[in-house]
DNA sequence: CGTTACGATGTTTTT
DNA sequence: CATCGTAACG
């Protein structure tokens, strides 16, 4: 279960409602009683659903696929269809089970049920969540792991992984940790074993040595990482088919979210889950998926039919988000994927706008330009959090924070920099991990760095090998006074010290959260250190400590049995500090993979550029790489209502240098007719993405005069590069200085300056 | 042992 | 450019 979403007193309702379940900033077209905490009867849970969310909410038993294109209202289907399955089949809310694909959607999931009645009781969580809840009970079936076994994030999983290969005598610089690490994750994902060789895939004899080794480290740091939360509980459940049982027959009611998203060892979670009855509801659109990299296969809900003989299918086609025109456009451009089944969506808002397409000098530029435009509308009464801004990948948040930052915009970005990966509150949670899970080494080695007392290297490798020889953690290691004593010199003292307050803080493993930190705090003397460092740090450190604190004891106040364990656990499986402040409405900054299941009036896509979004990189991938692209950008377009704006930028600065970009080929597959005005007048938007006529752009010469249709008059400055790549730098008049690529550009030359 | 300086190196998306 | 990790210093 994740945390809490605010450190102090979270307000009940969610900021992105989806088709207007809490009150809408926009109007939405489902409008929706005020929530009720008070179960529904019945009738009160098919109100305002249409004919096809209604068959879907009342579908009796057995398997169910709801194939829910965007903005077709599909959460409020699943919330209502619990609630049903309590009020009408009486149903008891720790029967059921919701799997949502992030901690965001969970959170959401388990607000609106709340709205509708549903006590806390059911599991509502992500995949991980989920796993690591049933791990924390019945890991122990297993043998090799206790319950108190710590969760390795991708950092930790990368330190260990680069230790491994350092001992094995490797090169670091050939035998990239990350690499390594993605890799094994494949292949668990895949449900391939450490030692085994994988037909027709990669297969480095130093990979697979280093994964079994990593999984006998990850035995003996009594730690899992992600992969293994769901891929121990197959283990569990494989091996175990009585605790298997446990689970089946109690979650009488399955319910799956974002199913277009699961991959195979999911799969097979959730057929263990309903072995005894096909009480399944899933729900998906193979247009959104996009973590085919993670592992995801569309092929899930494609074959749901098969895999679950009788299924009824409810289609839910009708979209209560977008005007028409943001539809058809990304009806237009999904349509060009290969690997999709037809379905229609329609919107019953009118036309609505068209969409923009802004090209931009820079991404300064393109910063600015998003930044005046929220601001104009701003201006003219919109809510600052009816905007958000996508992109495809986080560098591209820079520009427009700084840019948004200049025009006193408020702005919050949604699962950016994740707050738990950095350095300080790591420091701090990896106390916390040895105090619950002393089998924790990469949590104690932290601990004993930070803050520097004097312990290097040496002393800890000497530790380790003591540790080791008798095969026995690290932080025992530490607590042993015959250890300790091999230790000379200044570090005997520091050690000493350390493993006294080691002693101490181990009283707290069983008590709550937040006293078990304020003891890390006290013990390592942390403010202090915080101080002394500050200096050269101008991050605001304090205020992230601070915020650890508040969560941790917003923790213990809703979830009073969880205590320390269950804090770290959340810790490690919410990956961002997502509480989104509603107290201020600000602007949604996030990747297009975070904007999934959200919707808001003003939608800005930056970026829209080849390379970036079809990513360089995901084409090289595979050869649908392009398909899960263009699923990304459409999952981008439909989360807006009102108006769509997609800018792309003619350079970017990259490293030190500055490198150009082509407009993304996905905007050629939006029709022409669906584009305003910018791209109207200077012809054909199709024509020049890939073929620019470079003959039709006017010979310049320095000092000339020229108009643009949406920069104005102008002054030429600069001229650079020739045919395709010719670019001015032109000063405009109303906008400053921008730099324009000829052949894009639609310059009209006015008069000369000197020839 | 800890700090600082320099070089190399790299930016996809998340649990 | 900015961050990271390793190498040489104090």
């Amino acid at each position: 279960m994740p945390l809490p979403p605010r450190p102090r007193g979270a307000p009940a309702r969610s900021l992105f409602p989806e088709s207007g379940e809490s009150a809408p900033p926009a109007a939405a077209s489902q409008p929706e009683a005020s929530a009720a905490s008070a179960p529904r009867g019945p009738a009160q849970l098919l109100e305002g659903l249409n004919a096809e969310q209604r068959e879907a909410v009342e579908h009796d038993h057995g398997p169910l696929l709801i194939l829910a294109g965007a903005g077709s209202g599909k959460t409020r289907v699943i919330t209502r269809r619990i609630a049903w399955l309590m009020a009408v089949r009486g149903a008891h809310p720790s029967d059921v089970l919701a799997i949502t694909f992030t901690n965001k959607a969970a959170r959401e999931m388990r607000e609106r049920c709340a709205a509708v009645g549903v006590p806390s009781l059911a599991w509502i969580g992500t995949f991980h969540a989920t796993c690591a809840r049933i791990l924390r009970r019945d890991i122990e079936h297993l043998g090799g792991h206790t319950r108190d076994f710590t969760i390795f994030d991708t950092d930790d999983r990368a330190k260990l992984i680069r230790d491994l290969i350092k001992n094995s005598g490797y090169d670091t610089t050939v035998y990239k940790s990350a690499d390594v690490g993605a890799w094994i994750s494949g292949r668990k994902n895949r449900g391939v074993a450490p030692g085994a060789i994988e037909e027709g895939s990669f297969a480095d004899e130093v990979f697979l040595r280093v994964h079994k080794e990593y999984e006998a480290a990850l035995a003996r740091n009594n730690a899992l990482d992600f992969d293994d939360l769901l891929g121990k509980v197959i283990e569990l459940f494989d091996q175990h088919p009585g605790v298997r049982d446990m689970y089946a027959d109690r979650f009488r009611h399955v319910l799956v979210d974002e199913y277009q998203d699961t991959n195979g060892v999911q799969y097979r979670l959730l057929r263990h889950l309903t072995v005894f009855r096909q009480d399944i509801a899933v729900c998906g659109d193979p247009d959104q998926s996009i973590y085919g990299w993670r592992g995801a296969d569309v092929r899930n809900i494609l074959r749901f039919e098969a895999d679950f003989p009788g299924a009824r299918v409810v289609k839910l086609e009708r979209n209560y988000r977008s005007s028409q025109n943001i539809l058809d456009a990304a009806q237009a451009v999904i349509r060009n994927n290969t690997q999709r089944k037809e379905k229609a969506l329609f919107s019953d808002k009118g036309p609505g706008e068209k969409l923009s397409v802004l090209q931009c000098a820079d991404e300064d530029d393109e910063a600015r330009e998003i930044a005046l435009s929220i601001r104009a509308l701003a201006d003219a009464g919109r809510r600052h959090d009816e905007f958000a801004i996508f992109y495809r990948a986080n560098f591209l948040q820079r520009a427009l924070e700084r840019a948004l930052r200049l025009s006193s915009i408020p702005y919050q970005i949604v699962a950016g920099t994740e707050f738990y990966q950095r350095r300080e509150i790591k420091d701090l949670i990896a106390y916390l991990r040895v105090i619950v899970n002393p089998s924790d080494d990469e949590a104690c080695v932290r601990s004993l760095g930070v803050p520097t007392r004097g312990i290097g290297e040496k002393t800890i490798d000497e530790l380790r090998q003591w540790a080791l020889d008798r095969r026995v953690s690290l932080s025992r290691a530490i607590r042993s006074g015959e250890a300790r004593a091999r230790v000379r010199g200044r570090a005997r003292a520091a050690l000493e010290a350390f493993a006294g307050a080691l002693e101490r803080l181990a009283l707290h493993a069983d008590g709550p959260a937040a006293v078990a930190l304020e003891a890390v705090l006290e013990e390592t003397r942390y403010w202090d250190w915080l101080a002394r460092s500050a200096e050269r740090d101008d991050v605001d450190r304090e205020a992230n400590v601070q915020e650890l604190l508040g969560h941790a004891s917003t923790y213990d106040e809703q979830m009073p049995e969880g205590k320390l364990r269950g804090f770290l656990q959340d810790v490690a499986l919410v990956s961002d500090s997502d509480g989104l402040d509603e107290r201020v409405p600000k602007v949604a900054l996030m990747t297009m993979h975070a904007a999934k299941g959200l919707e808001f009036p003003f939608v800005y896509i930056a970026g829209v550029e080849e390379n970036l979004l079809p990513h360089k990189r995901a084409l090289s991938e595979s050869e649908l790489g392009i398909e899960e692209e263009r699923r990304l950008f459409y999952v981008g377009l439909t989360r807006a209502q009102e108006r769509l704006v997609l800018t792309h930028a003619a350079t970017r600065r990259q490293y030190d240098g500055e490198i150009w970009c082509r407009p993304s080929r996905f905007l050629d597959e939006i029709p022409r007719a669906l584009l305003a005005s910018e791209a109207d007048d200077s012809g054909a938007l199709g024509e020049y993405i890939f073929e620019p006529e470079a003959s039709r752009a006017p010979e310049l010469a320095l000092g000339d005069a020229v108009e643009h249709d949406f920069f104005g008059r102008g002054k030429v400055e600069l001229l650079a590069g020739t045919g395709t790549n010719a670019r001015a730098t032109i000063w405009f008049d109303r906008h400053g200085r921008k730099q324009l690529m000829l052949a894009y550009a639609k310059l009209k030359r006015l008069g000369g300056g000197r020839r």
